[in-house]
DNA sequence: TATATACTGAACCATATGGTTCACTATTCA
DNA sequence: TGAATAGTGAACCATATGGTTCAGTATATA
C-alpha cells in the first residue's frame, strides 16, 4: 500500500479543519488576494488571518509572496493531491471489501442452486 | 456551487488530522475491531482509544455497536463522501482556471500567427 | 458468589488553537 | 520629511486536544 507522510497528513488536515481557512482557500481560487484583503471579507483582523495564512502554507496549501509592503496569496495547487488520495485509497478499500462480499453471496447463492439441482 | 455543512466538515476533518485515528480507520477497514483490541495495537490505553473512538463516531467515520461488555467498532463508509467532495471540488475550479489560461494563451498564439500572416 | 474483563467517565496535565491587542518595521504617498 | 498603510511578532486569553490515572459499572467466567 501507499504510504503518505503522517505528519504531512496532520498539518494539511488539521488545516482544512477551520471554515475560515476552507473559505480563504475557495476565495484564493477564484483569485490571488492579500492579507488585509482577505481579513476584511472574513471579518477578522490582519494578525488573525495571517497566522490563517500561515497555517496553510506550513500545510503546503497556499504560496505567498510579498512585493512591496503587500504580501499577496495565491492557492498551492498541489497541496490537496496526497489528502485526496488518501481518502480515495480508505474508500477503494471499501469498495474492494464490499465486492468480496458479493463474491461471497454470488457464490453461497451458486451453492445453492447447485444444492437444488442435486436435490436436497 | 454545492453547500457543504461548515460544522461536519470541521469536525471530519479534524477527526482526519490524527495519524492514529487514520490508522484506525485503515485497520478497521480491513476488520473490525473492539476497544480494546485497538488500544492494544495502538500502544495506548482503553480509555485513551475510546476518545479517539468517539471523535471518529461523531464525525461520522466510525460506528460502533455493544454486545454484552464489548464495543465493537467498524468503519462508517460514508463518512468520507462530504470530505472528499470538497477535495475535489477546489480542485475542479483550479482545473478550471487553469483551462481558461490555456485558452488565453492559445488564442494570443493564434493571434501571433494571424499578424505574422498578416504581414507586421 | 467471587474474580477478571471491557468499557465509561471524571479529573488532571501539557500543549496547541483561534482569536485578540499592542508595539514595531518597512513601504508608499503627499 | 511626515503620515498613512501593510505586515510582523510577542504576549495574552479561553477553549480544545491527546494523553494519562483512578474510580466506577456491567458482563462474563470459574
Amino acid at each position: 500500500m501507499v504510504h503518505y507522510s503522517e505528519a504531512r497528513l496532520d498539518t494539511a488536515f488539521a488545516a482544512l479543519s477551520d471554515a475560515t481557512r476552507r473559505g480563504v482557500l475557495e476565495q484564493l481560487g477564484r483569485s490571488e488576494a492579500s492579507i488585509t484583503e482577505l481579513a476584511d471579507r472574513f471579518h477578522m483582523t490582519l494578525t488573525g488571518m495571517k497566522k490563517h495564512i500561515s497555517v496553510l502554507e506550513r500545510a503546503g496549501l497556499v504560496t505567498t509572496r510579498k512585493v512591496g509592503r503587500v504580501r499577496t496569496c495565491r492557492s498551492g495547487l498541489s497541496g490537496l493531491e496526497e489528502e485526496a488520495a488518501w481518502i480515495e485509497n480508505y474508500r477503494k478499500m471499501w469498495s474492494a471489501r464490499f465486492e468480496a462480499l458479493d463474491e461471497v453471496i454470488e457464490e453461497l447463492q451458486a451453492q445453492e442452486n447447485d444444492d437444488e439441482r442435486h436435490g436436497k
